[in-house]
DNA sequence: AATATGTATTGATATATATCATGTTTTTCG
DNA sequence: CGAAAAACATGATATATATCAATACATATT
């Protein structure tokens, strides 16, 4: 039946990476000349693992594009910080700071891994939205899948228990991000763990759970899923 | 200093409520054209209290405008709802369906009191952003500061403590939905509970807490804040 | 007015998860 | 290389908050 599949789309878009499927193709609607004016206006940068991209209270100049690499956007308090989401390559990022009537970054950026990113200068970025509709509708539409996408992660995050969020993440980053069953994870403990919304001593502590019940195979950053049905489950109902 | 003051203004637009302190006001860069073409398909409804306005895995045919009352927009499980935000009057909910890859609502919208609502055909409404680049441009303000909005209710509630959470709603409802230190609460306290993403015992016990300690008043559904310092301590720290 | 039905309140108990403590392994770098 | 510093791992304990149970209160219904 045609309503059992839109509902069982509907539920599996809600997860914790908040990684679309799709990848941003908004450059398509550009006009040759436009795509001149931006590319006049745009710095590729290279950044190492780990470093920011920027600074949550600072001014937004730029609209990211992250040719290569991984990047989490995440809000920061005193030692904790809320991991917001995370970019994959082909994405755009900071582009909350177009019209909001603050440009002023309401989160960090950084790298998880060696990252090539574009940099698109801001006042360019809007010139083009306020004379192209179409480019605005496809910008639209990525705040939109942004959205929902985050949704998604509040839901699981505030909904979901540990276990459930953490077989989310594996079957996120297996799926999503790496598209592989097995995968080398550039992420510390520390890091899986904050991207799962508990604390590195749990996550490791469910991880063995998880390697001693044979769902998952783990070597150090070496990651293999091994049941994907029964990580579903547990994403589900765990 | 003026970036201690920058400081302050991005820690307080971080709260749970998700209500900005601006109204909409999109439609001003319409052209009388395109106002007269908006209005003859727009319909206005009235709701009563805790009607269903519109629901989750639905096709989206209307964008949402809030003429009076006030909304809550959730996501549904099995038998626990999280909110995603509240909207106020002058203010529009239902923008995510625009554009964004697929036309149906991730969410439920409700009333929490009797409101009137126009309901704006989504069809045209696209029609008018992709001729409108201005109007364009406004609806991308709009959805980047509900997405700081929702940013900041998926910091309050994950990283804040219930108290926290509690302090930080009476506030919002004092100073961003009521506007007066004094307000009668349409809201069960079950409702007001979900709204702080807790139990309902909890938010009373919580109450009583505050109560005892003079920081607040209540009788019934009669709220007074009694020390707005104090509850603002207590968001920032407990 | 009396019964029923939901809402509000209070207390006792359970539990998921964080915190703390401590040891081991791996990586970094002078 | 060898020392220092991270990262990883595991167990014991603490705690915030949910859950369960039971009563009081309010509101609706016949």
């Amino acid at each position: 039946m045609k309503l059992a599949s839109t509902q069982n789309q509907a539920t599996e878009r809600i997860n914790t990476c908040t990684v679309g499927l799709n990848r941003c193709n908004c450059f398509l609607s550009l006009t040759p000349e436009e795509q001149i004016l931006l590319d006049q206006n745009t710095v590729e940068v290279k950044f190492g693992a780990g470093e920011m991209v920027c600074k949550q209270g600072t001014f937004a100049t730029h609209i990211i594009y992250v040719c290569k690499g991984l990047l989490k956007v995440y809000m920061e308090s005193k030692h904790e910080q809320l991991i917001l989401k995370i970019i994959p390559e082909e994405n755009l990022a900071g582009l909350n700071s177009l019209f909001s009537g603050n440009n002023v970054f309401v989160y960090s950026i950084s790298t998880y891994i060696p990252s090539v990113i574009k940099m698109i200068d801001i006042n360019v970025f809007r010139r083009i939205i306020n004379q192209n509709a179409q480019f605005a509708s496809d910008i639209i539409g990525i705040l939109n899948s942004n959205m929902i996408q985050t949704y998604g992660r509040f839901f699981s995050i505030t909904q979901r228990q540990s276990y459930g969020r953490l077989a989310d993440i594996l079957l996120c980053l297996s799926e999503r991000i790496f598209r592989k069953q097995e995968f080398i994870l550039e992420l510390s403990r520390k890091e899986l763990a904050e991207l799962c919304g508990m604390t590195t001593e749990n996550v490791i502590r469910m991880l063995k759970k998880l390697r001693d019940e044979d769902l998952i195979q783990i070597d150090g950053k070496k990651f293999s899923i091994k049941n994907v049905e029964q990580l579903r489950k547990i994403r589900e109902l765990g």
